[in-house]
DNA sequence: TCACGATTTGCATGCGAATGCAATACTGCC
DNA sequence: GGCAGTATTGCATTCGCATGCAAATCGTGA
């Protein structure tokens, strides 16, 4: 039988009742169906029934309630995005632009925002109870994370990190090869001691550029380089200037860094405490091309992550998976972008 | 009659059919309420039944559908959080430790990022399809839009900004006084010939700003000022830079910067493009007290926001008025920190 | 041992929209 | 005008969980 309109409590302006396609339906006089017919894209409806329905939807200022039809459609058109506390200057902007791109695909973000490591499970277990029909994480993890969320049918995007041995979908910038340019360039400008600072020792990103840069240090026959380490903040990069010209007998002619923060807080160092010039007497490289690497009293050599295709590249992937479940991992790398800045003594190109 | 188990399909690891209450009842050989009562706080259950319950629900990875429970609840743990496009190095960290403080209170965040003001209309109407608990917006609504979100008895905090002749709930630092200030300590040092570069026209924060620096000029007797306007970014304010030395027959010696990031701009163009000191030549100020603002290459002279309170405070009037439907609205203004810096010359203290 | 109050549990229903199926209205064609 | 074929519309059910109410169970005291 029909369900009779809700008794007293209809008034729009003071009563906090929503109105519902039944009250619509009631209004226009036609069938609960019919409205939710009218508010779909395929449906059919006569132009007189949609005239109608959308007359008396205007004058109760209904609209559709996306949580029941989540509940009965069985997708919710959200998605989780999860970020990590230890990257300031740099995750915003992904943040925002994959915010804007799943939005103009009409799908809704869902953020987490982890401090510790520790608040994993925790955000884990609500992402799946708000059944989200996809995940882009910026964080790490583990193989057993992973495979929670997968059970549960639900497509998983690392941002610039992998899951070793697993067969994982991913976007990231290409670490190492950006590394491994720096201390090319570098090296052929006539470098020879070199100093590493890296970022936190949990982040996948700091040791895939400490990796890149050891590696190709080594083929160029460079074995003895100083590694200390940061937490990507520029003042643990002017602490960590500080303590590798404490550990160093004859001071570093570069320093590579793991990222822009740190590179910053390096140079700062290395002209406040030390007097030195940069590049006169020292070279500082970063990574990540954020917007303070532009400063004019910075200017970084750094390579840039394409952040743009990147959010990108992950919001078409992570769409097409859950529109089409199954379709096989996929790992998409970018090349970061070359910037020659002037933090470093290099050649002419 | 008792729903029957579905037919087929419950096999855990191809099917992607979640386990639902009714399967955790049936495994556990109890109701479905039951379940439902294990899985809530308030709820009575004895031990024998908690503990079935739960090894049913662990061995069929069932976890309670927030979607449906919001449906029944009228209460979906979610609210907005608005921001829009036109702040860069501040409002990413508001964003994070909103996110964070909310997650602490067992609410989850639906971002909205704003690209263009256009967007907010059909940006409304998501955040109210979804039926969020509450809004936090650091972006400018109109009064009409303001209205239409609280005619559904959501309420909306203003994260610094207000609506003016309506009463609404905002938080927010006080820019109006942190300019007097700098303007103050400026003038006391002996400055004269002002200049200011606001942020775009639409943002009420920078007018705010440029208000307050007029206003305490005014009072000190200084009325010729020049105005010019940049966009918020480091470029424009190195261009607004550019465009105060073209239009002042004599140059100006304190340069009053809408925020942290043009001021840098500004102090890059002063050095590089027309070869000042800072503060030797001119004095530059800013507002917020973003990270970069503390690089020693800066220094900046400037206010700076305490973000950490201002988002508890938002946070925390945001679950007081869902939790009160109808409390009376509140202000919140914070005073920044002042921060003398290095990039003005001042008086000692 | 029995009765009565306090817990615990199950039943039935509702939240708001989507959708398969059947009934109805409309269309064009012979 | 009659009929097949199509476009609309309504009916009834479903999604997964919460909750008021009644039934069942337990505990306790007289």
């Amino acid at each position: 039988m029909n369900k009779p309109a809700k008794t007293e409590n209809n008034n729009d302006k003071s009563g906090r009742r929503r109105a519902t396609s039944y009250d619509v339906a009631e209004l226009a006089g036609v069938s609960q169906s019919a409205v939710s017919r009218v508010f779909q894209q395929g449906a059919s409806a006569s132009k007189e029934m949609r005239n109608r329905v959308l007359a008396a939807a205007n004058k109760l200022g209904y609209r559709p309630n996306a949580i029941a039809r989540g509940l009965i459609t069985q997708r919710s058109n959200m998605v989780a995005v999860v970020i990590s506390q230890q990257t300031n200057l740099y995750y915003p902007e992904v943040l925002v632009r994959l915010t804007q791109e799943f939005s103009e695909r009409g799908i809704r973000v869902l953020l987490f925002a982890l401090e510790h490591e520790g608040d994993i499970e925790q955000m884990l277990e609500q992402m799946l109870q708000y059944q989200v029909d996809g995940v882009v994480t910026a964080a790490m993890l583990s193989a057993r994370q992973l495979r929670t969320i997968e059970n549960a049918g639900i497509p998983v995007i690392f941002f610039n990190r992998t899951l070793p041995e697993m067969l994982v979908n991913s976007v990231r910038c290409d670490q190492v090869e950006g590394e491994r340019w720096l201390v090319g360039e570098l090296f052929d400008a006539g470098h020879r001691r070199f100093a590493i600072v890296t970022g936190p020792e949990d982040s996948p990103v700091s040791t895939e550029r400490t990796t890149g840069a050891l590696q190709k240090l080594g083929e160029l026959g460079i074995g003895d380089v100083l590694i200390v380490n940061g937490d990507y903040s520029s003042a643990s990069g002017r602490a960590a200037f500080t303590e590798i010209m404490g550990a160093m007998t004859e001071a570093p002619d570069a320093v590579i860094v793991a990222n822009d923060a740190m590179a910053i807080g390096c140079i700062d160092g290395a002209r406040e405490d030390y007097g030195l010039k940069v590049p006169g007497d020292i070279s500082i490289v970063g990574f990540d091309g954020v917007g303070p690497a532009r400063f004019a009293a910075y200017d970084l050599t750094t390579v840039r992550q394409p952040v743009g295709r990147m959010t990108e590249a992950a919001v078409a992937m992570l769409i097409d998976r859950i529109e089409t479940p199954g379709l096989s991992p996929e790992k998409r790398v970018f090349s970061g972008e070359r910037i020659r800045g002037g933090s470093a003594r290099l050649l002419d190109r």
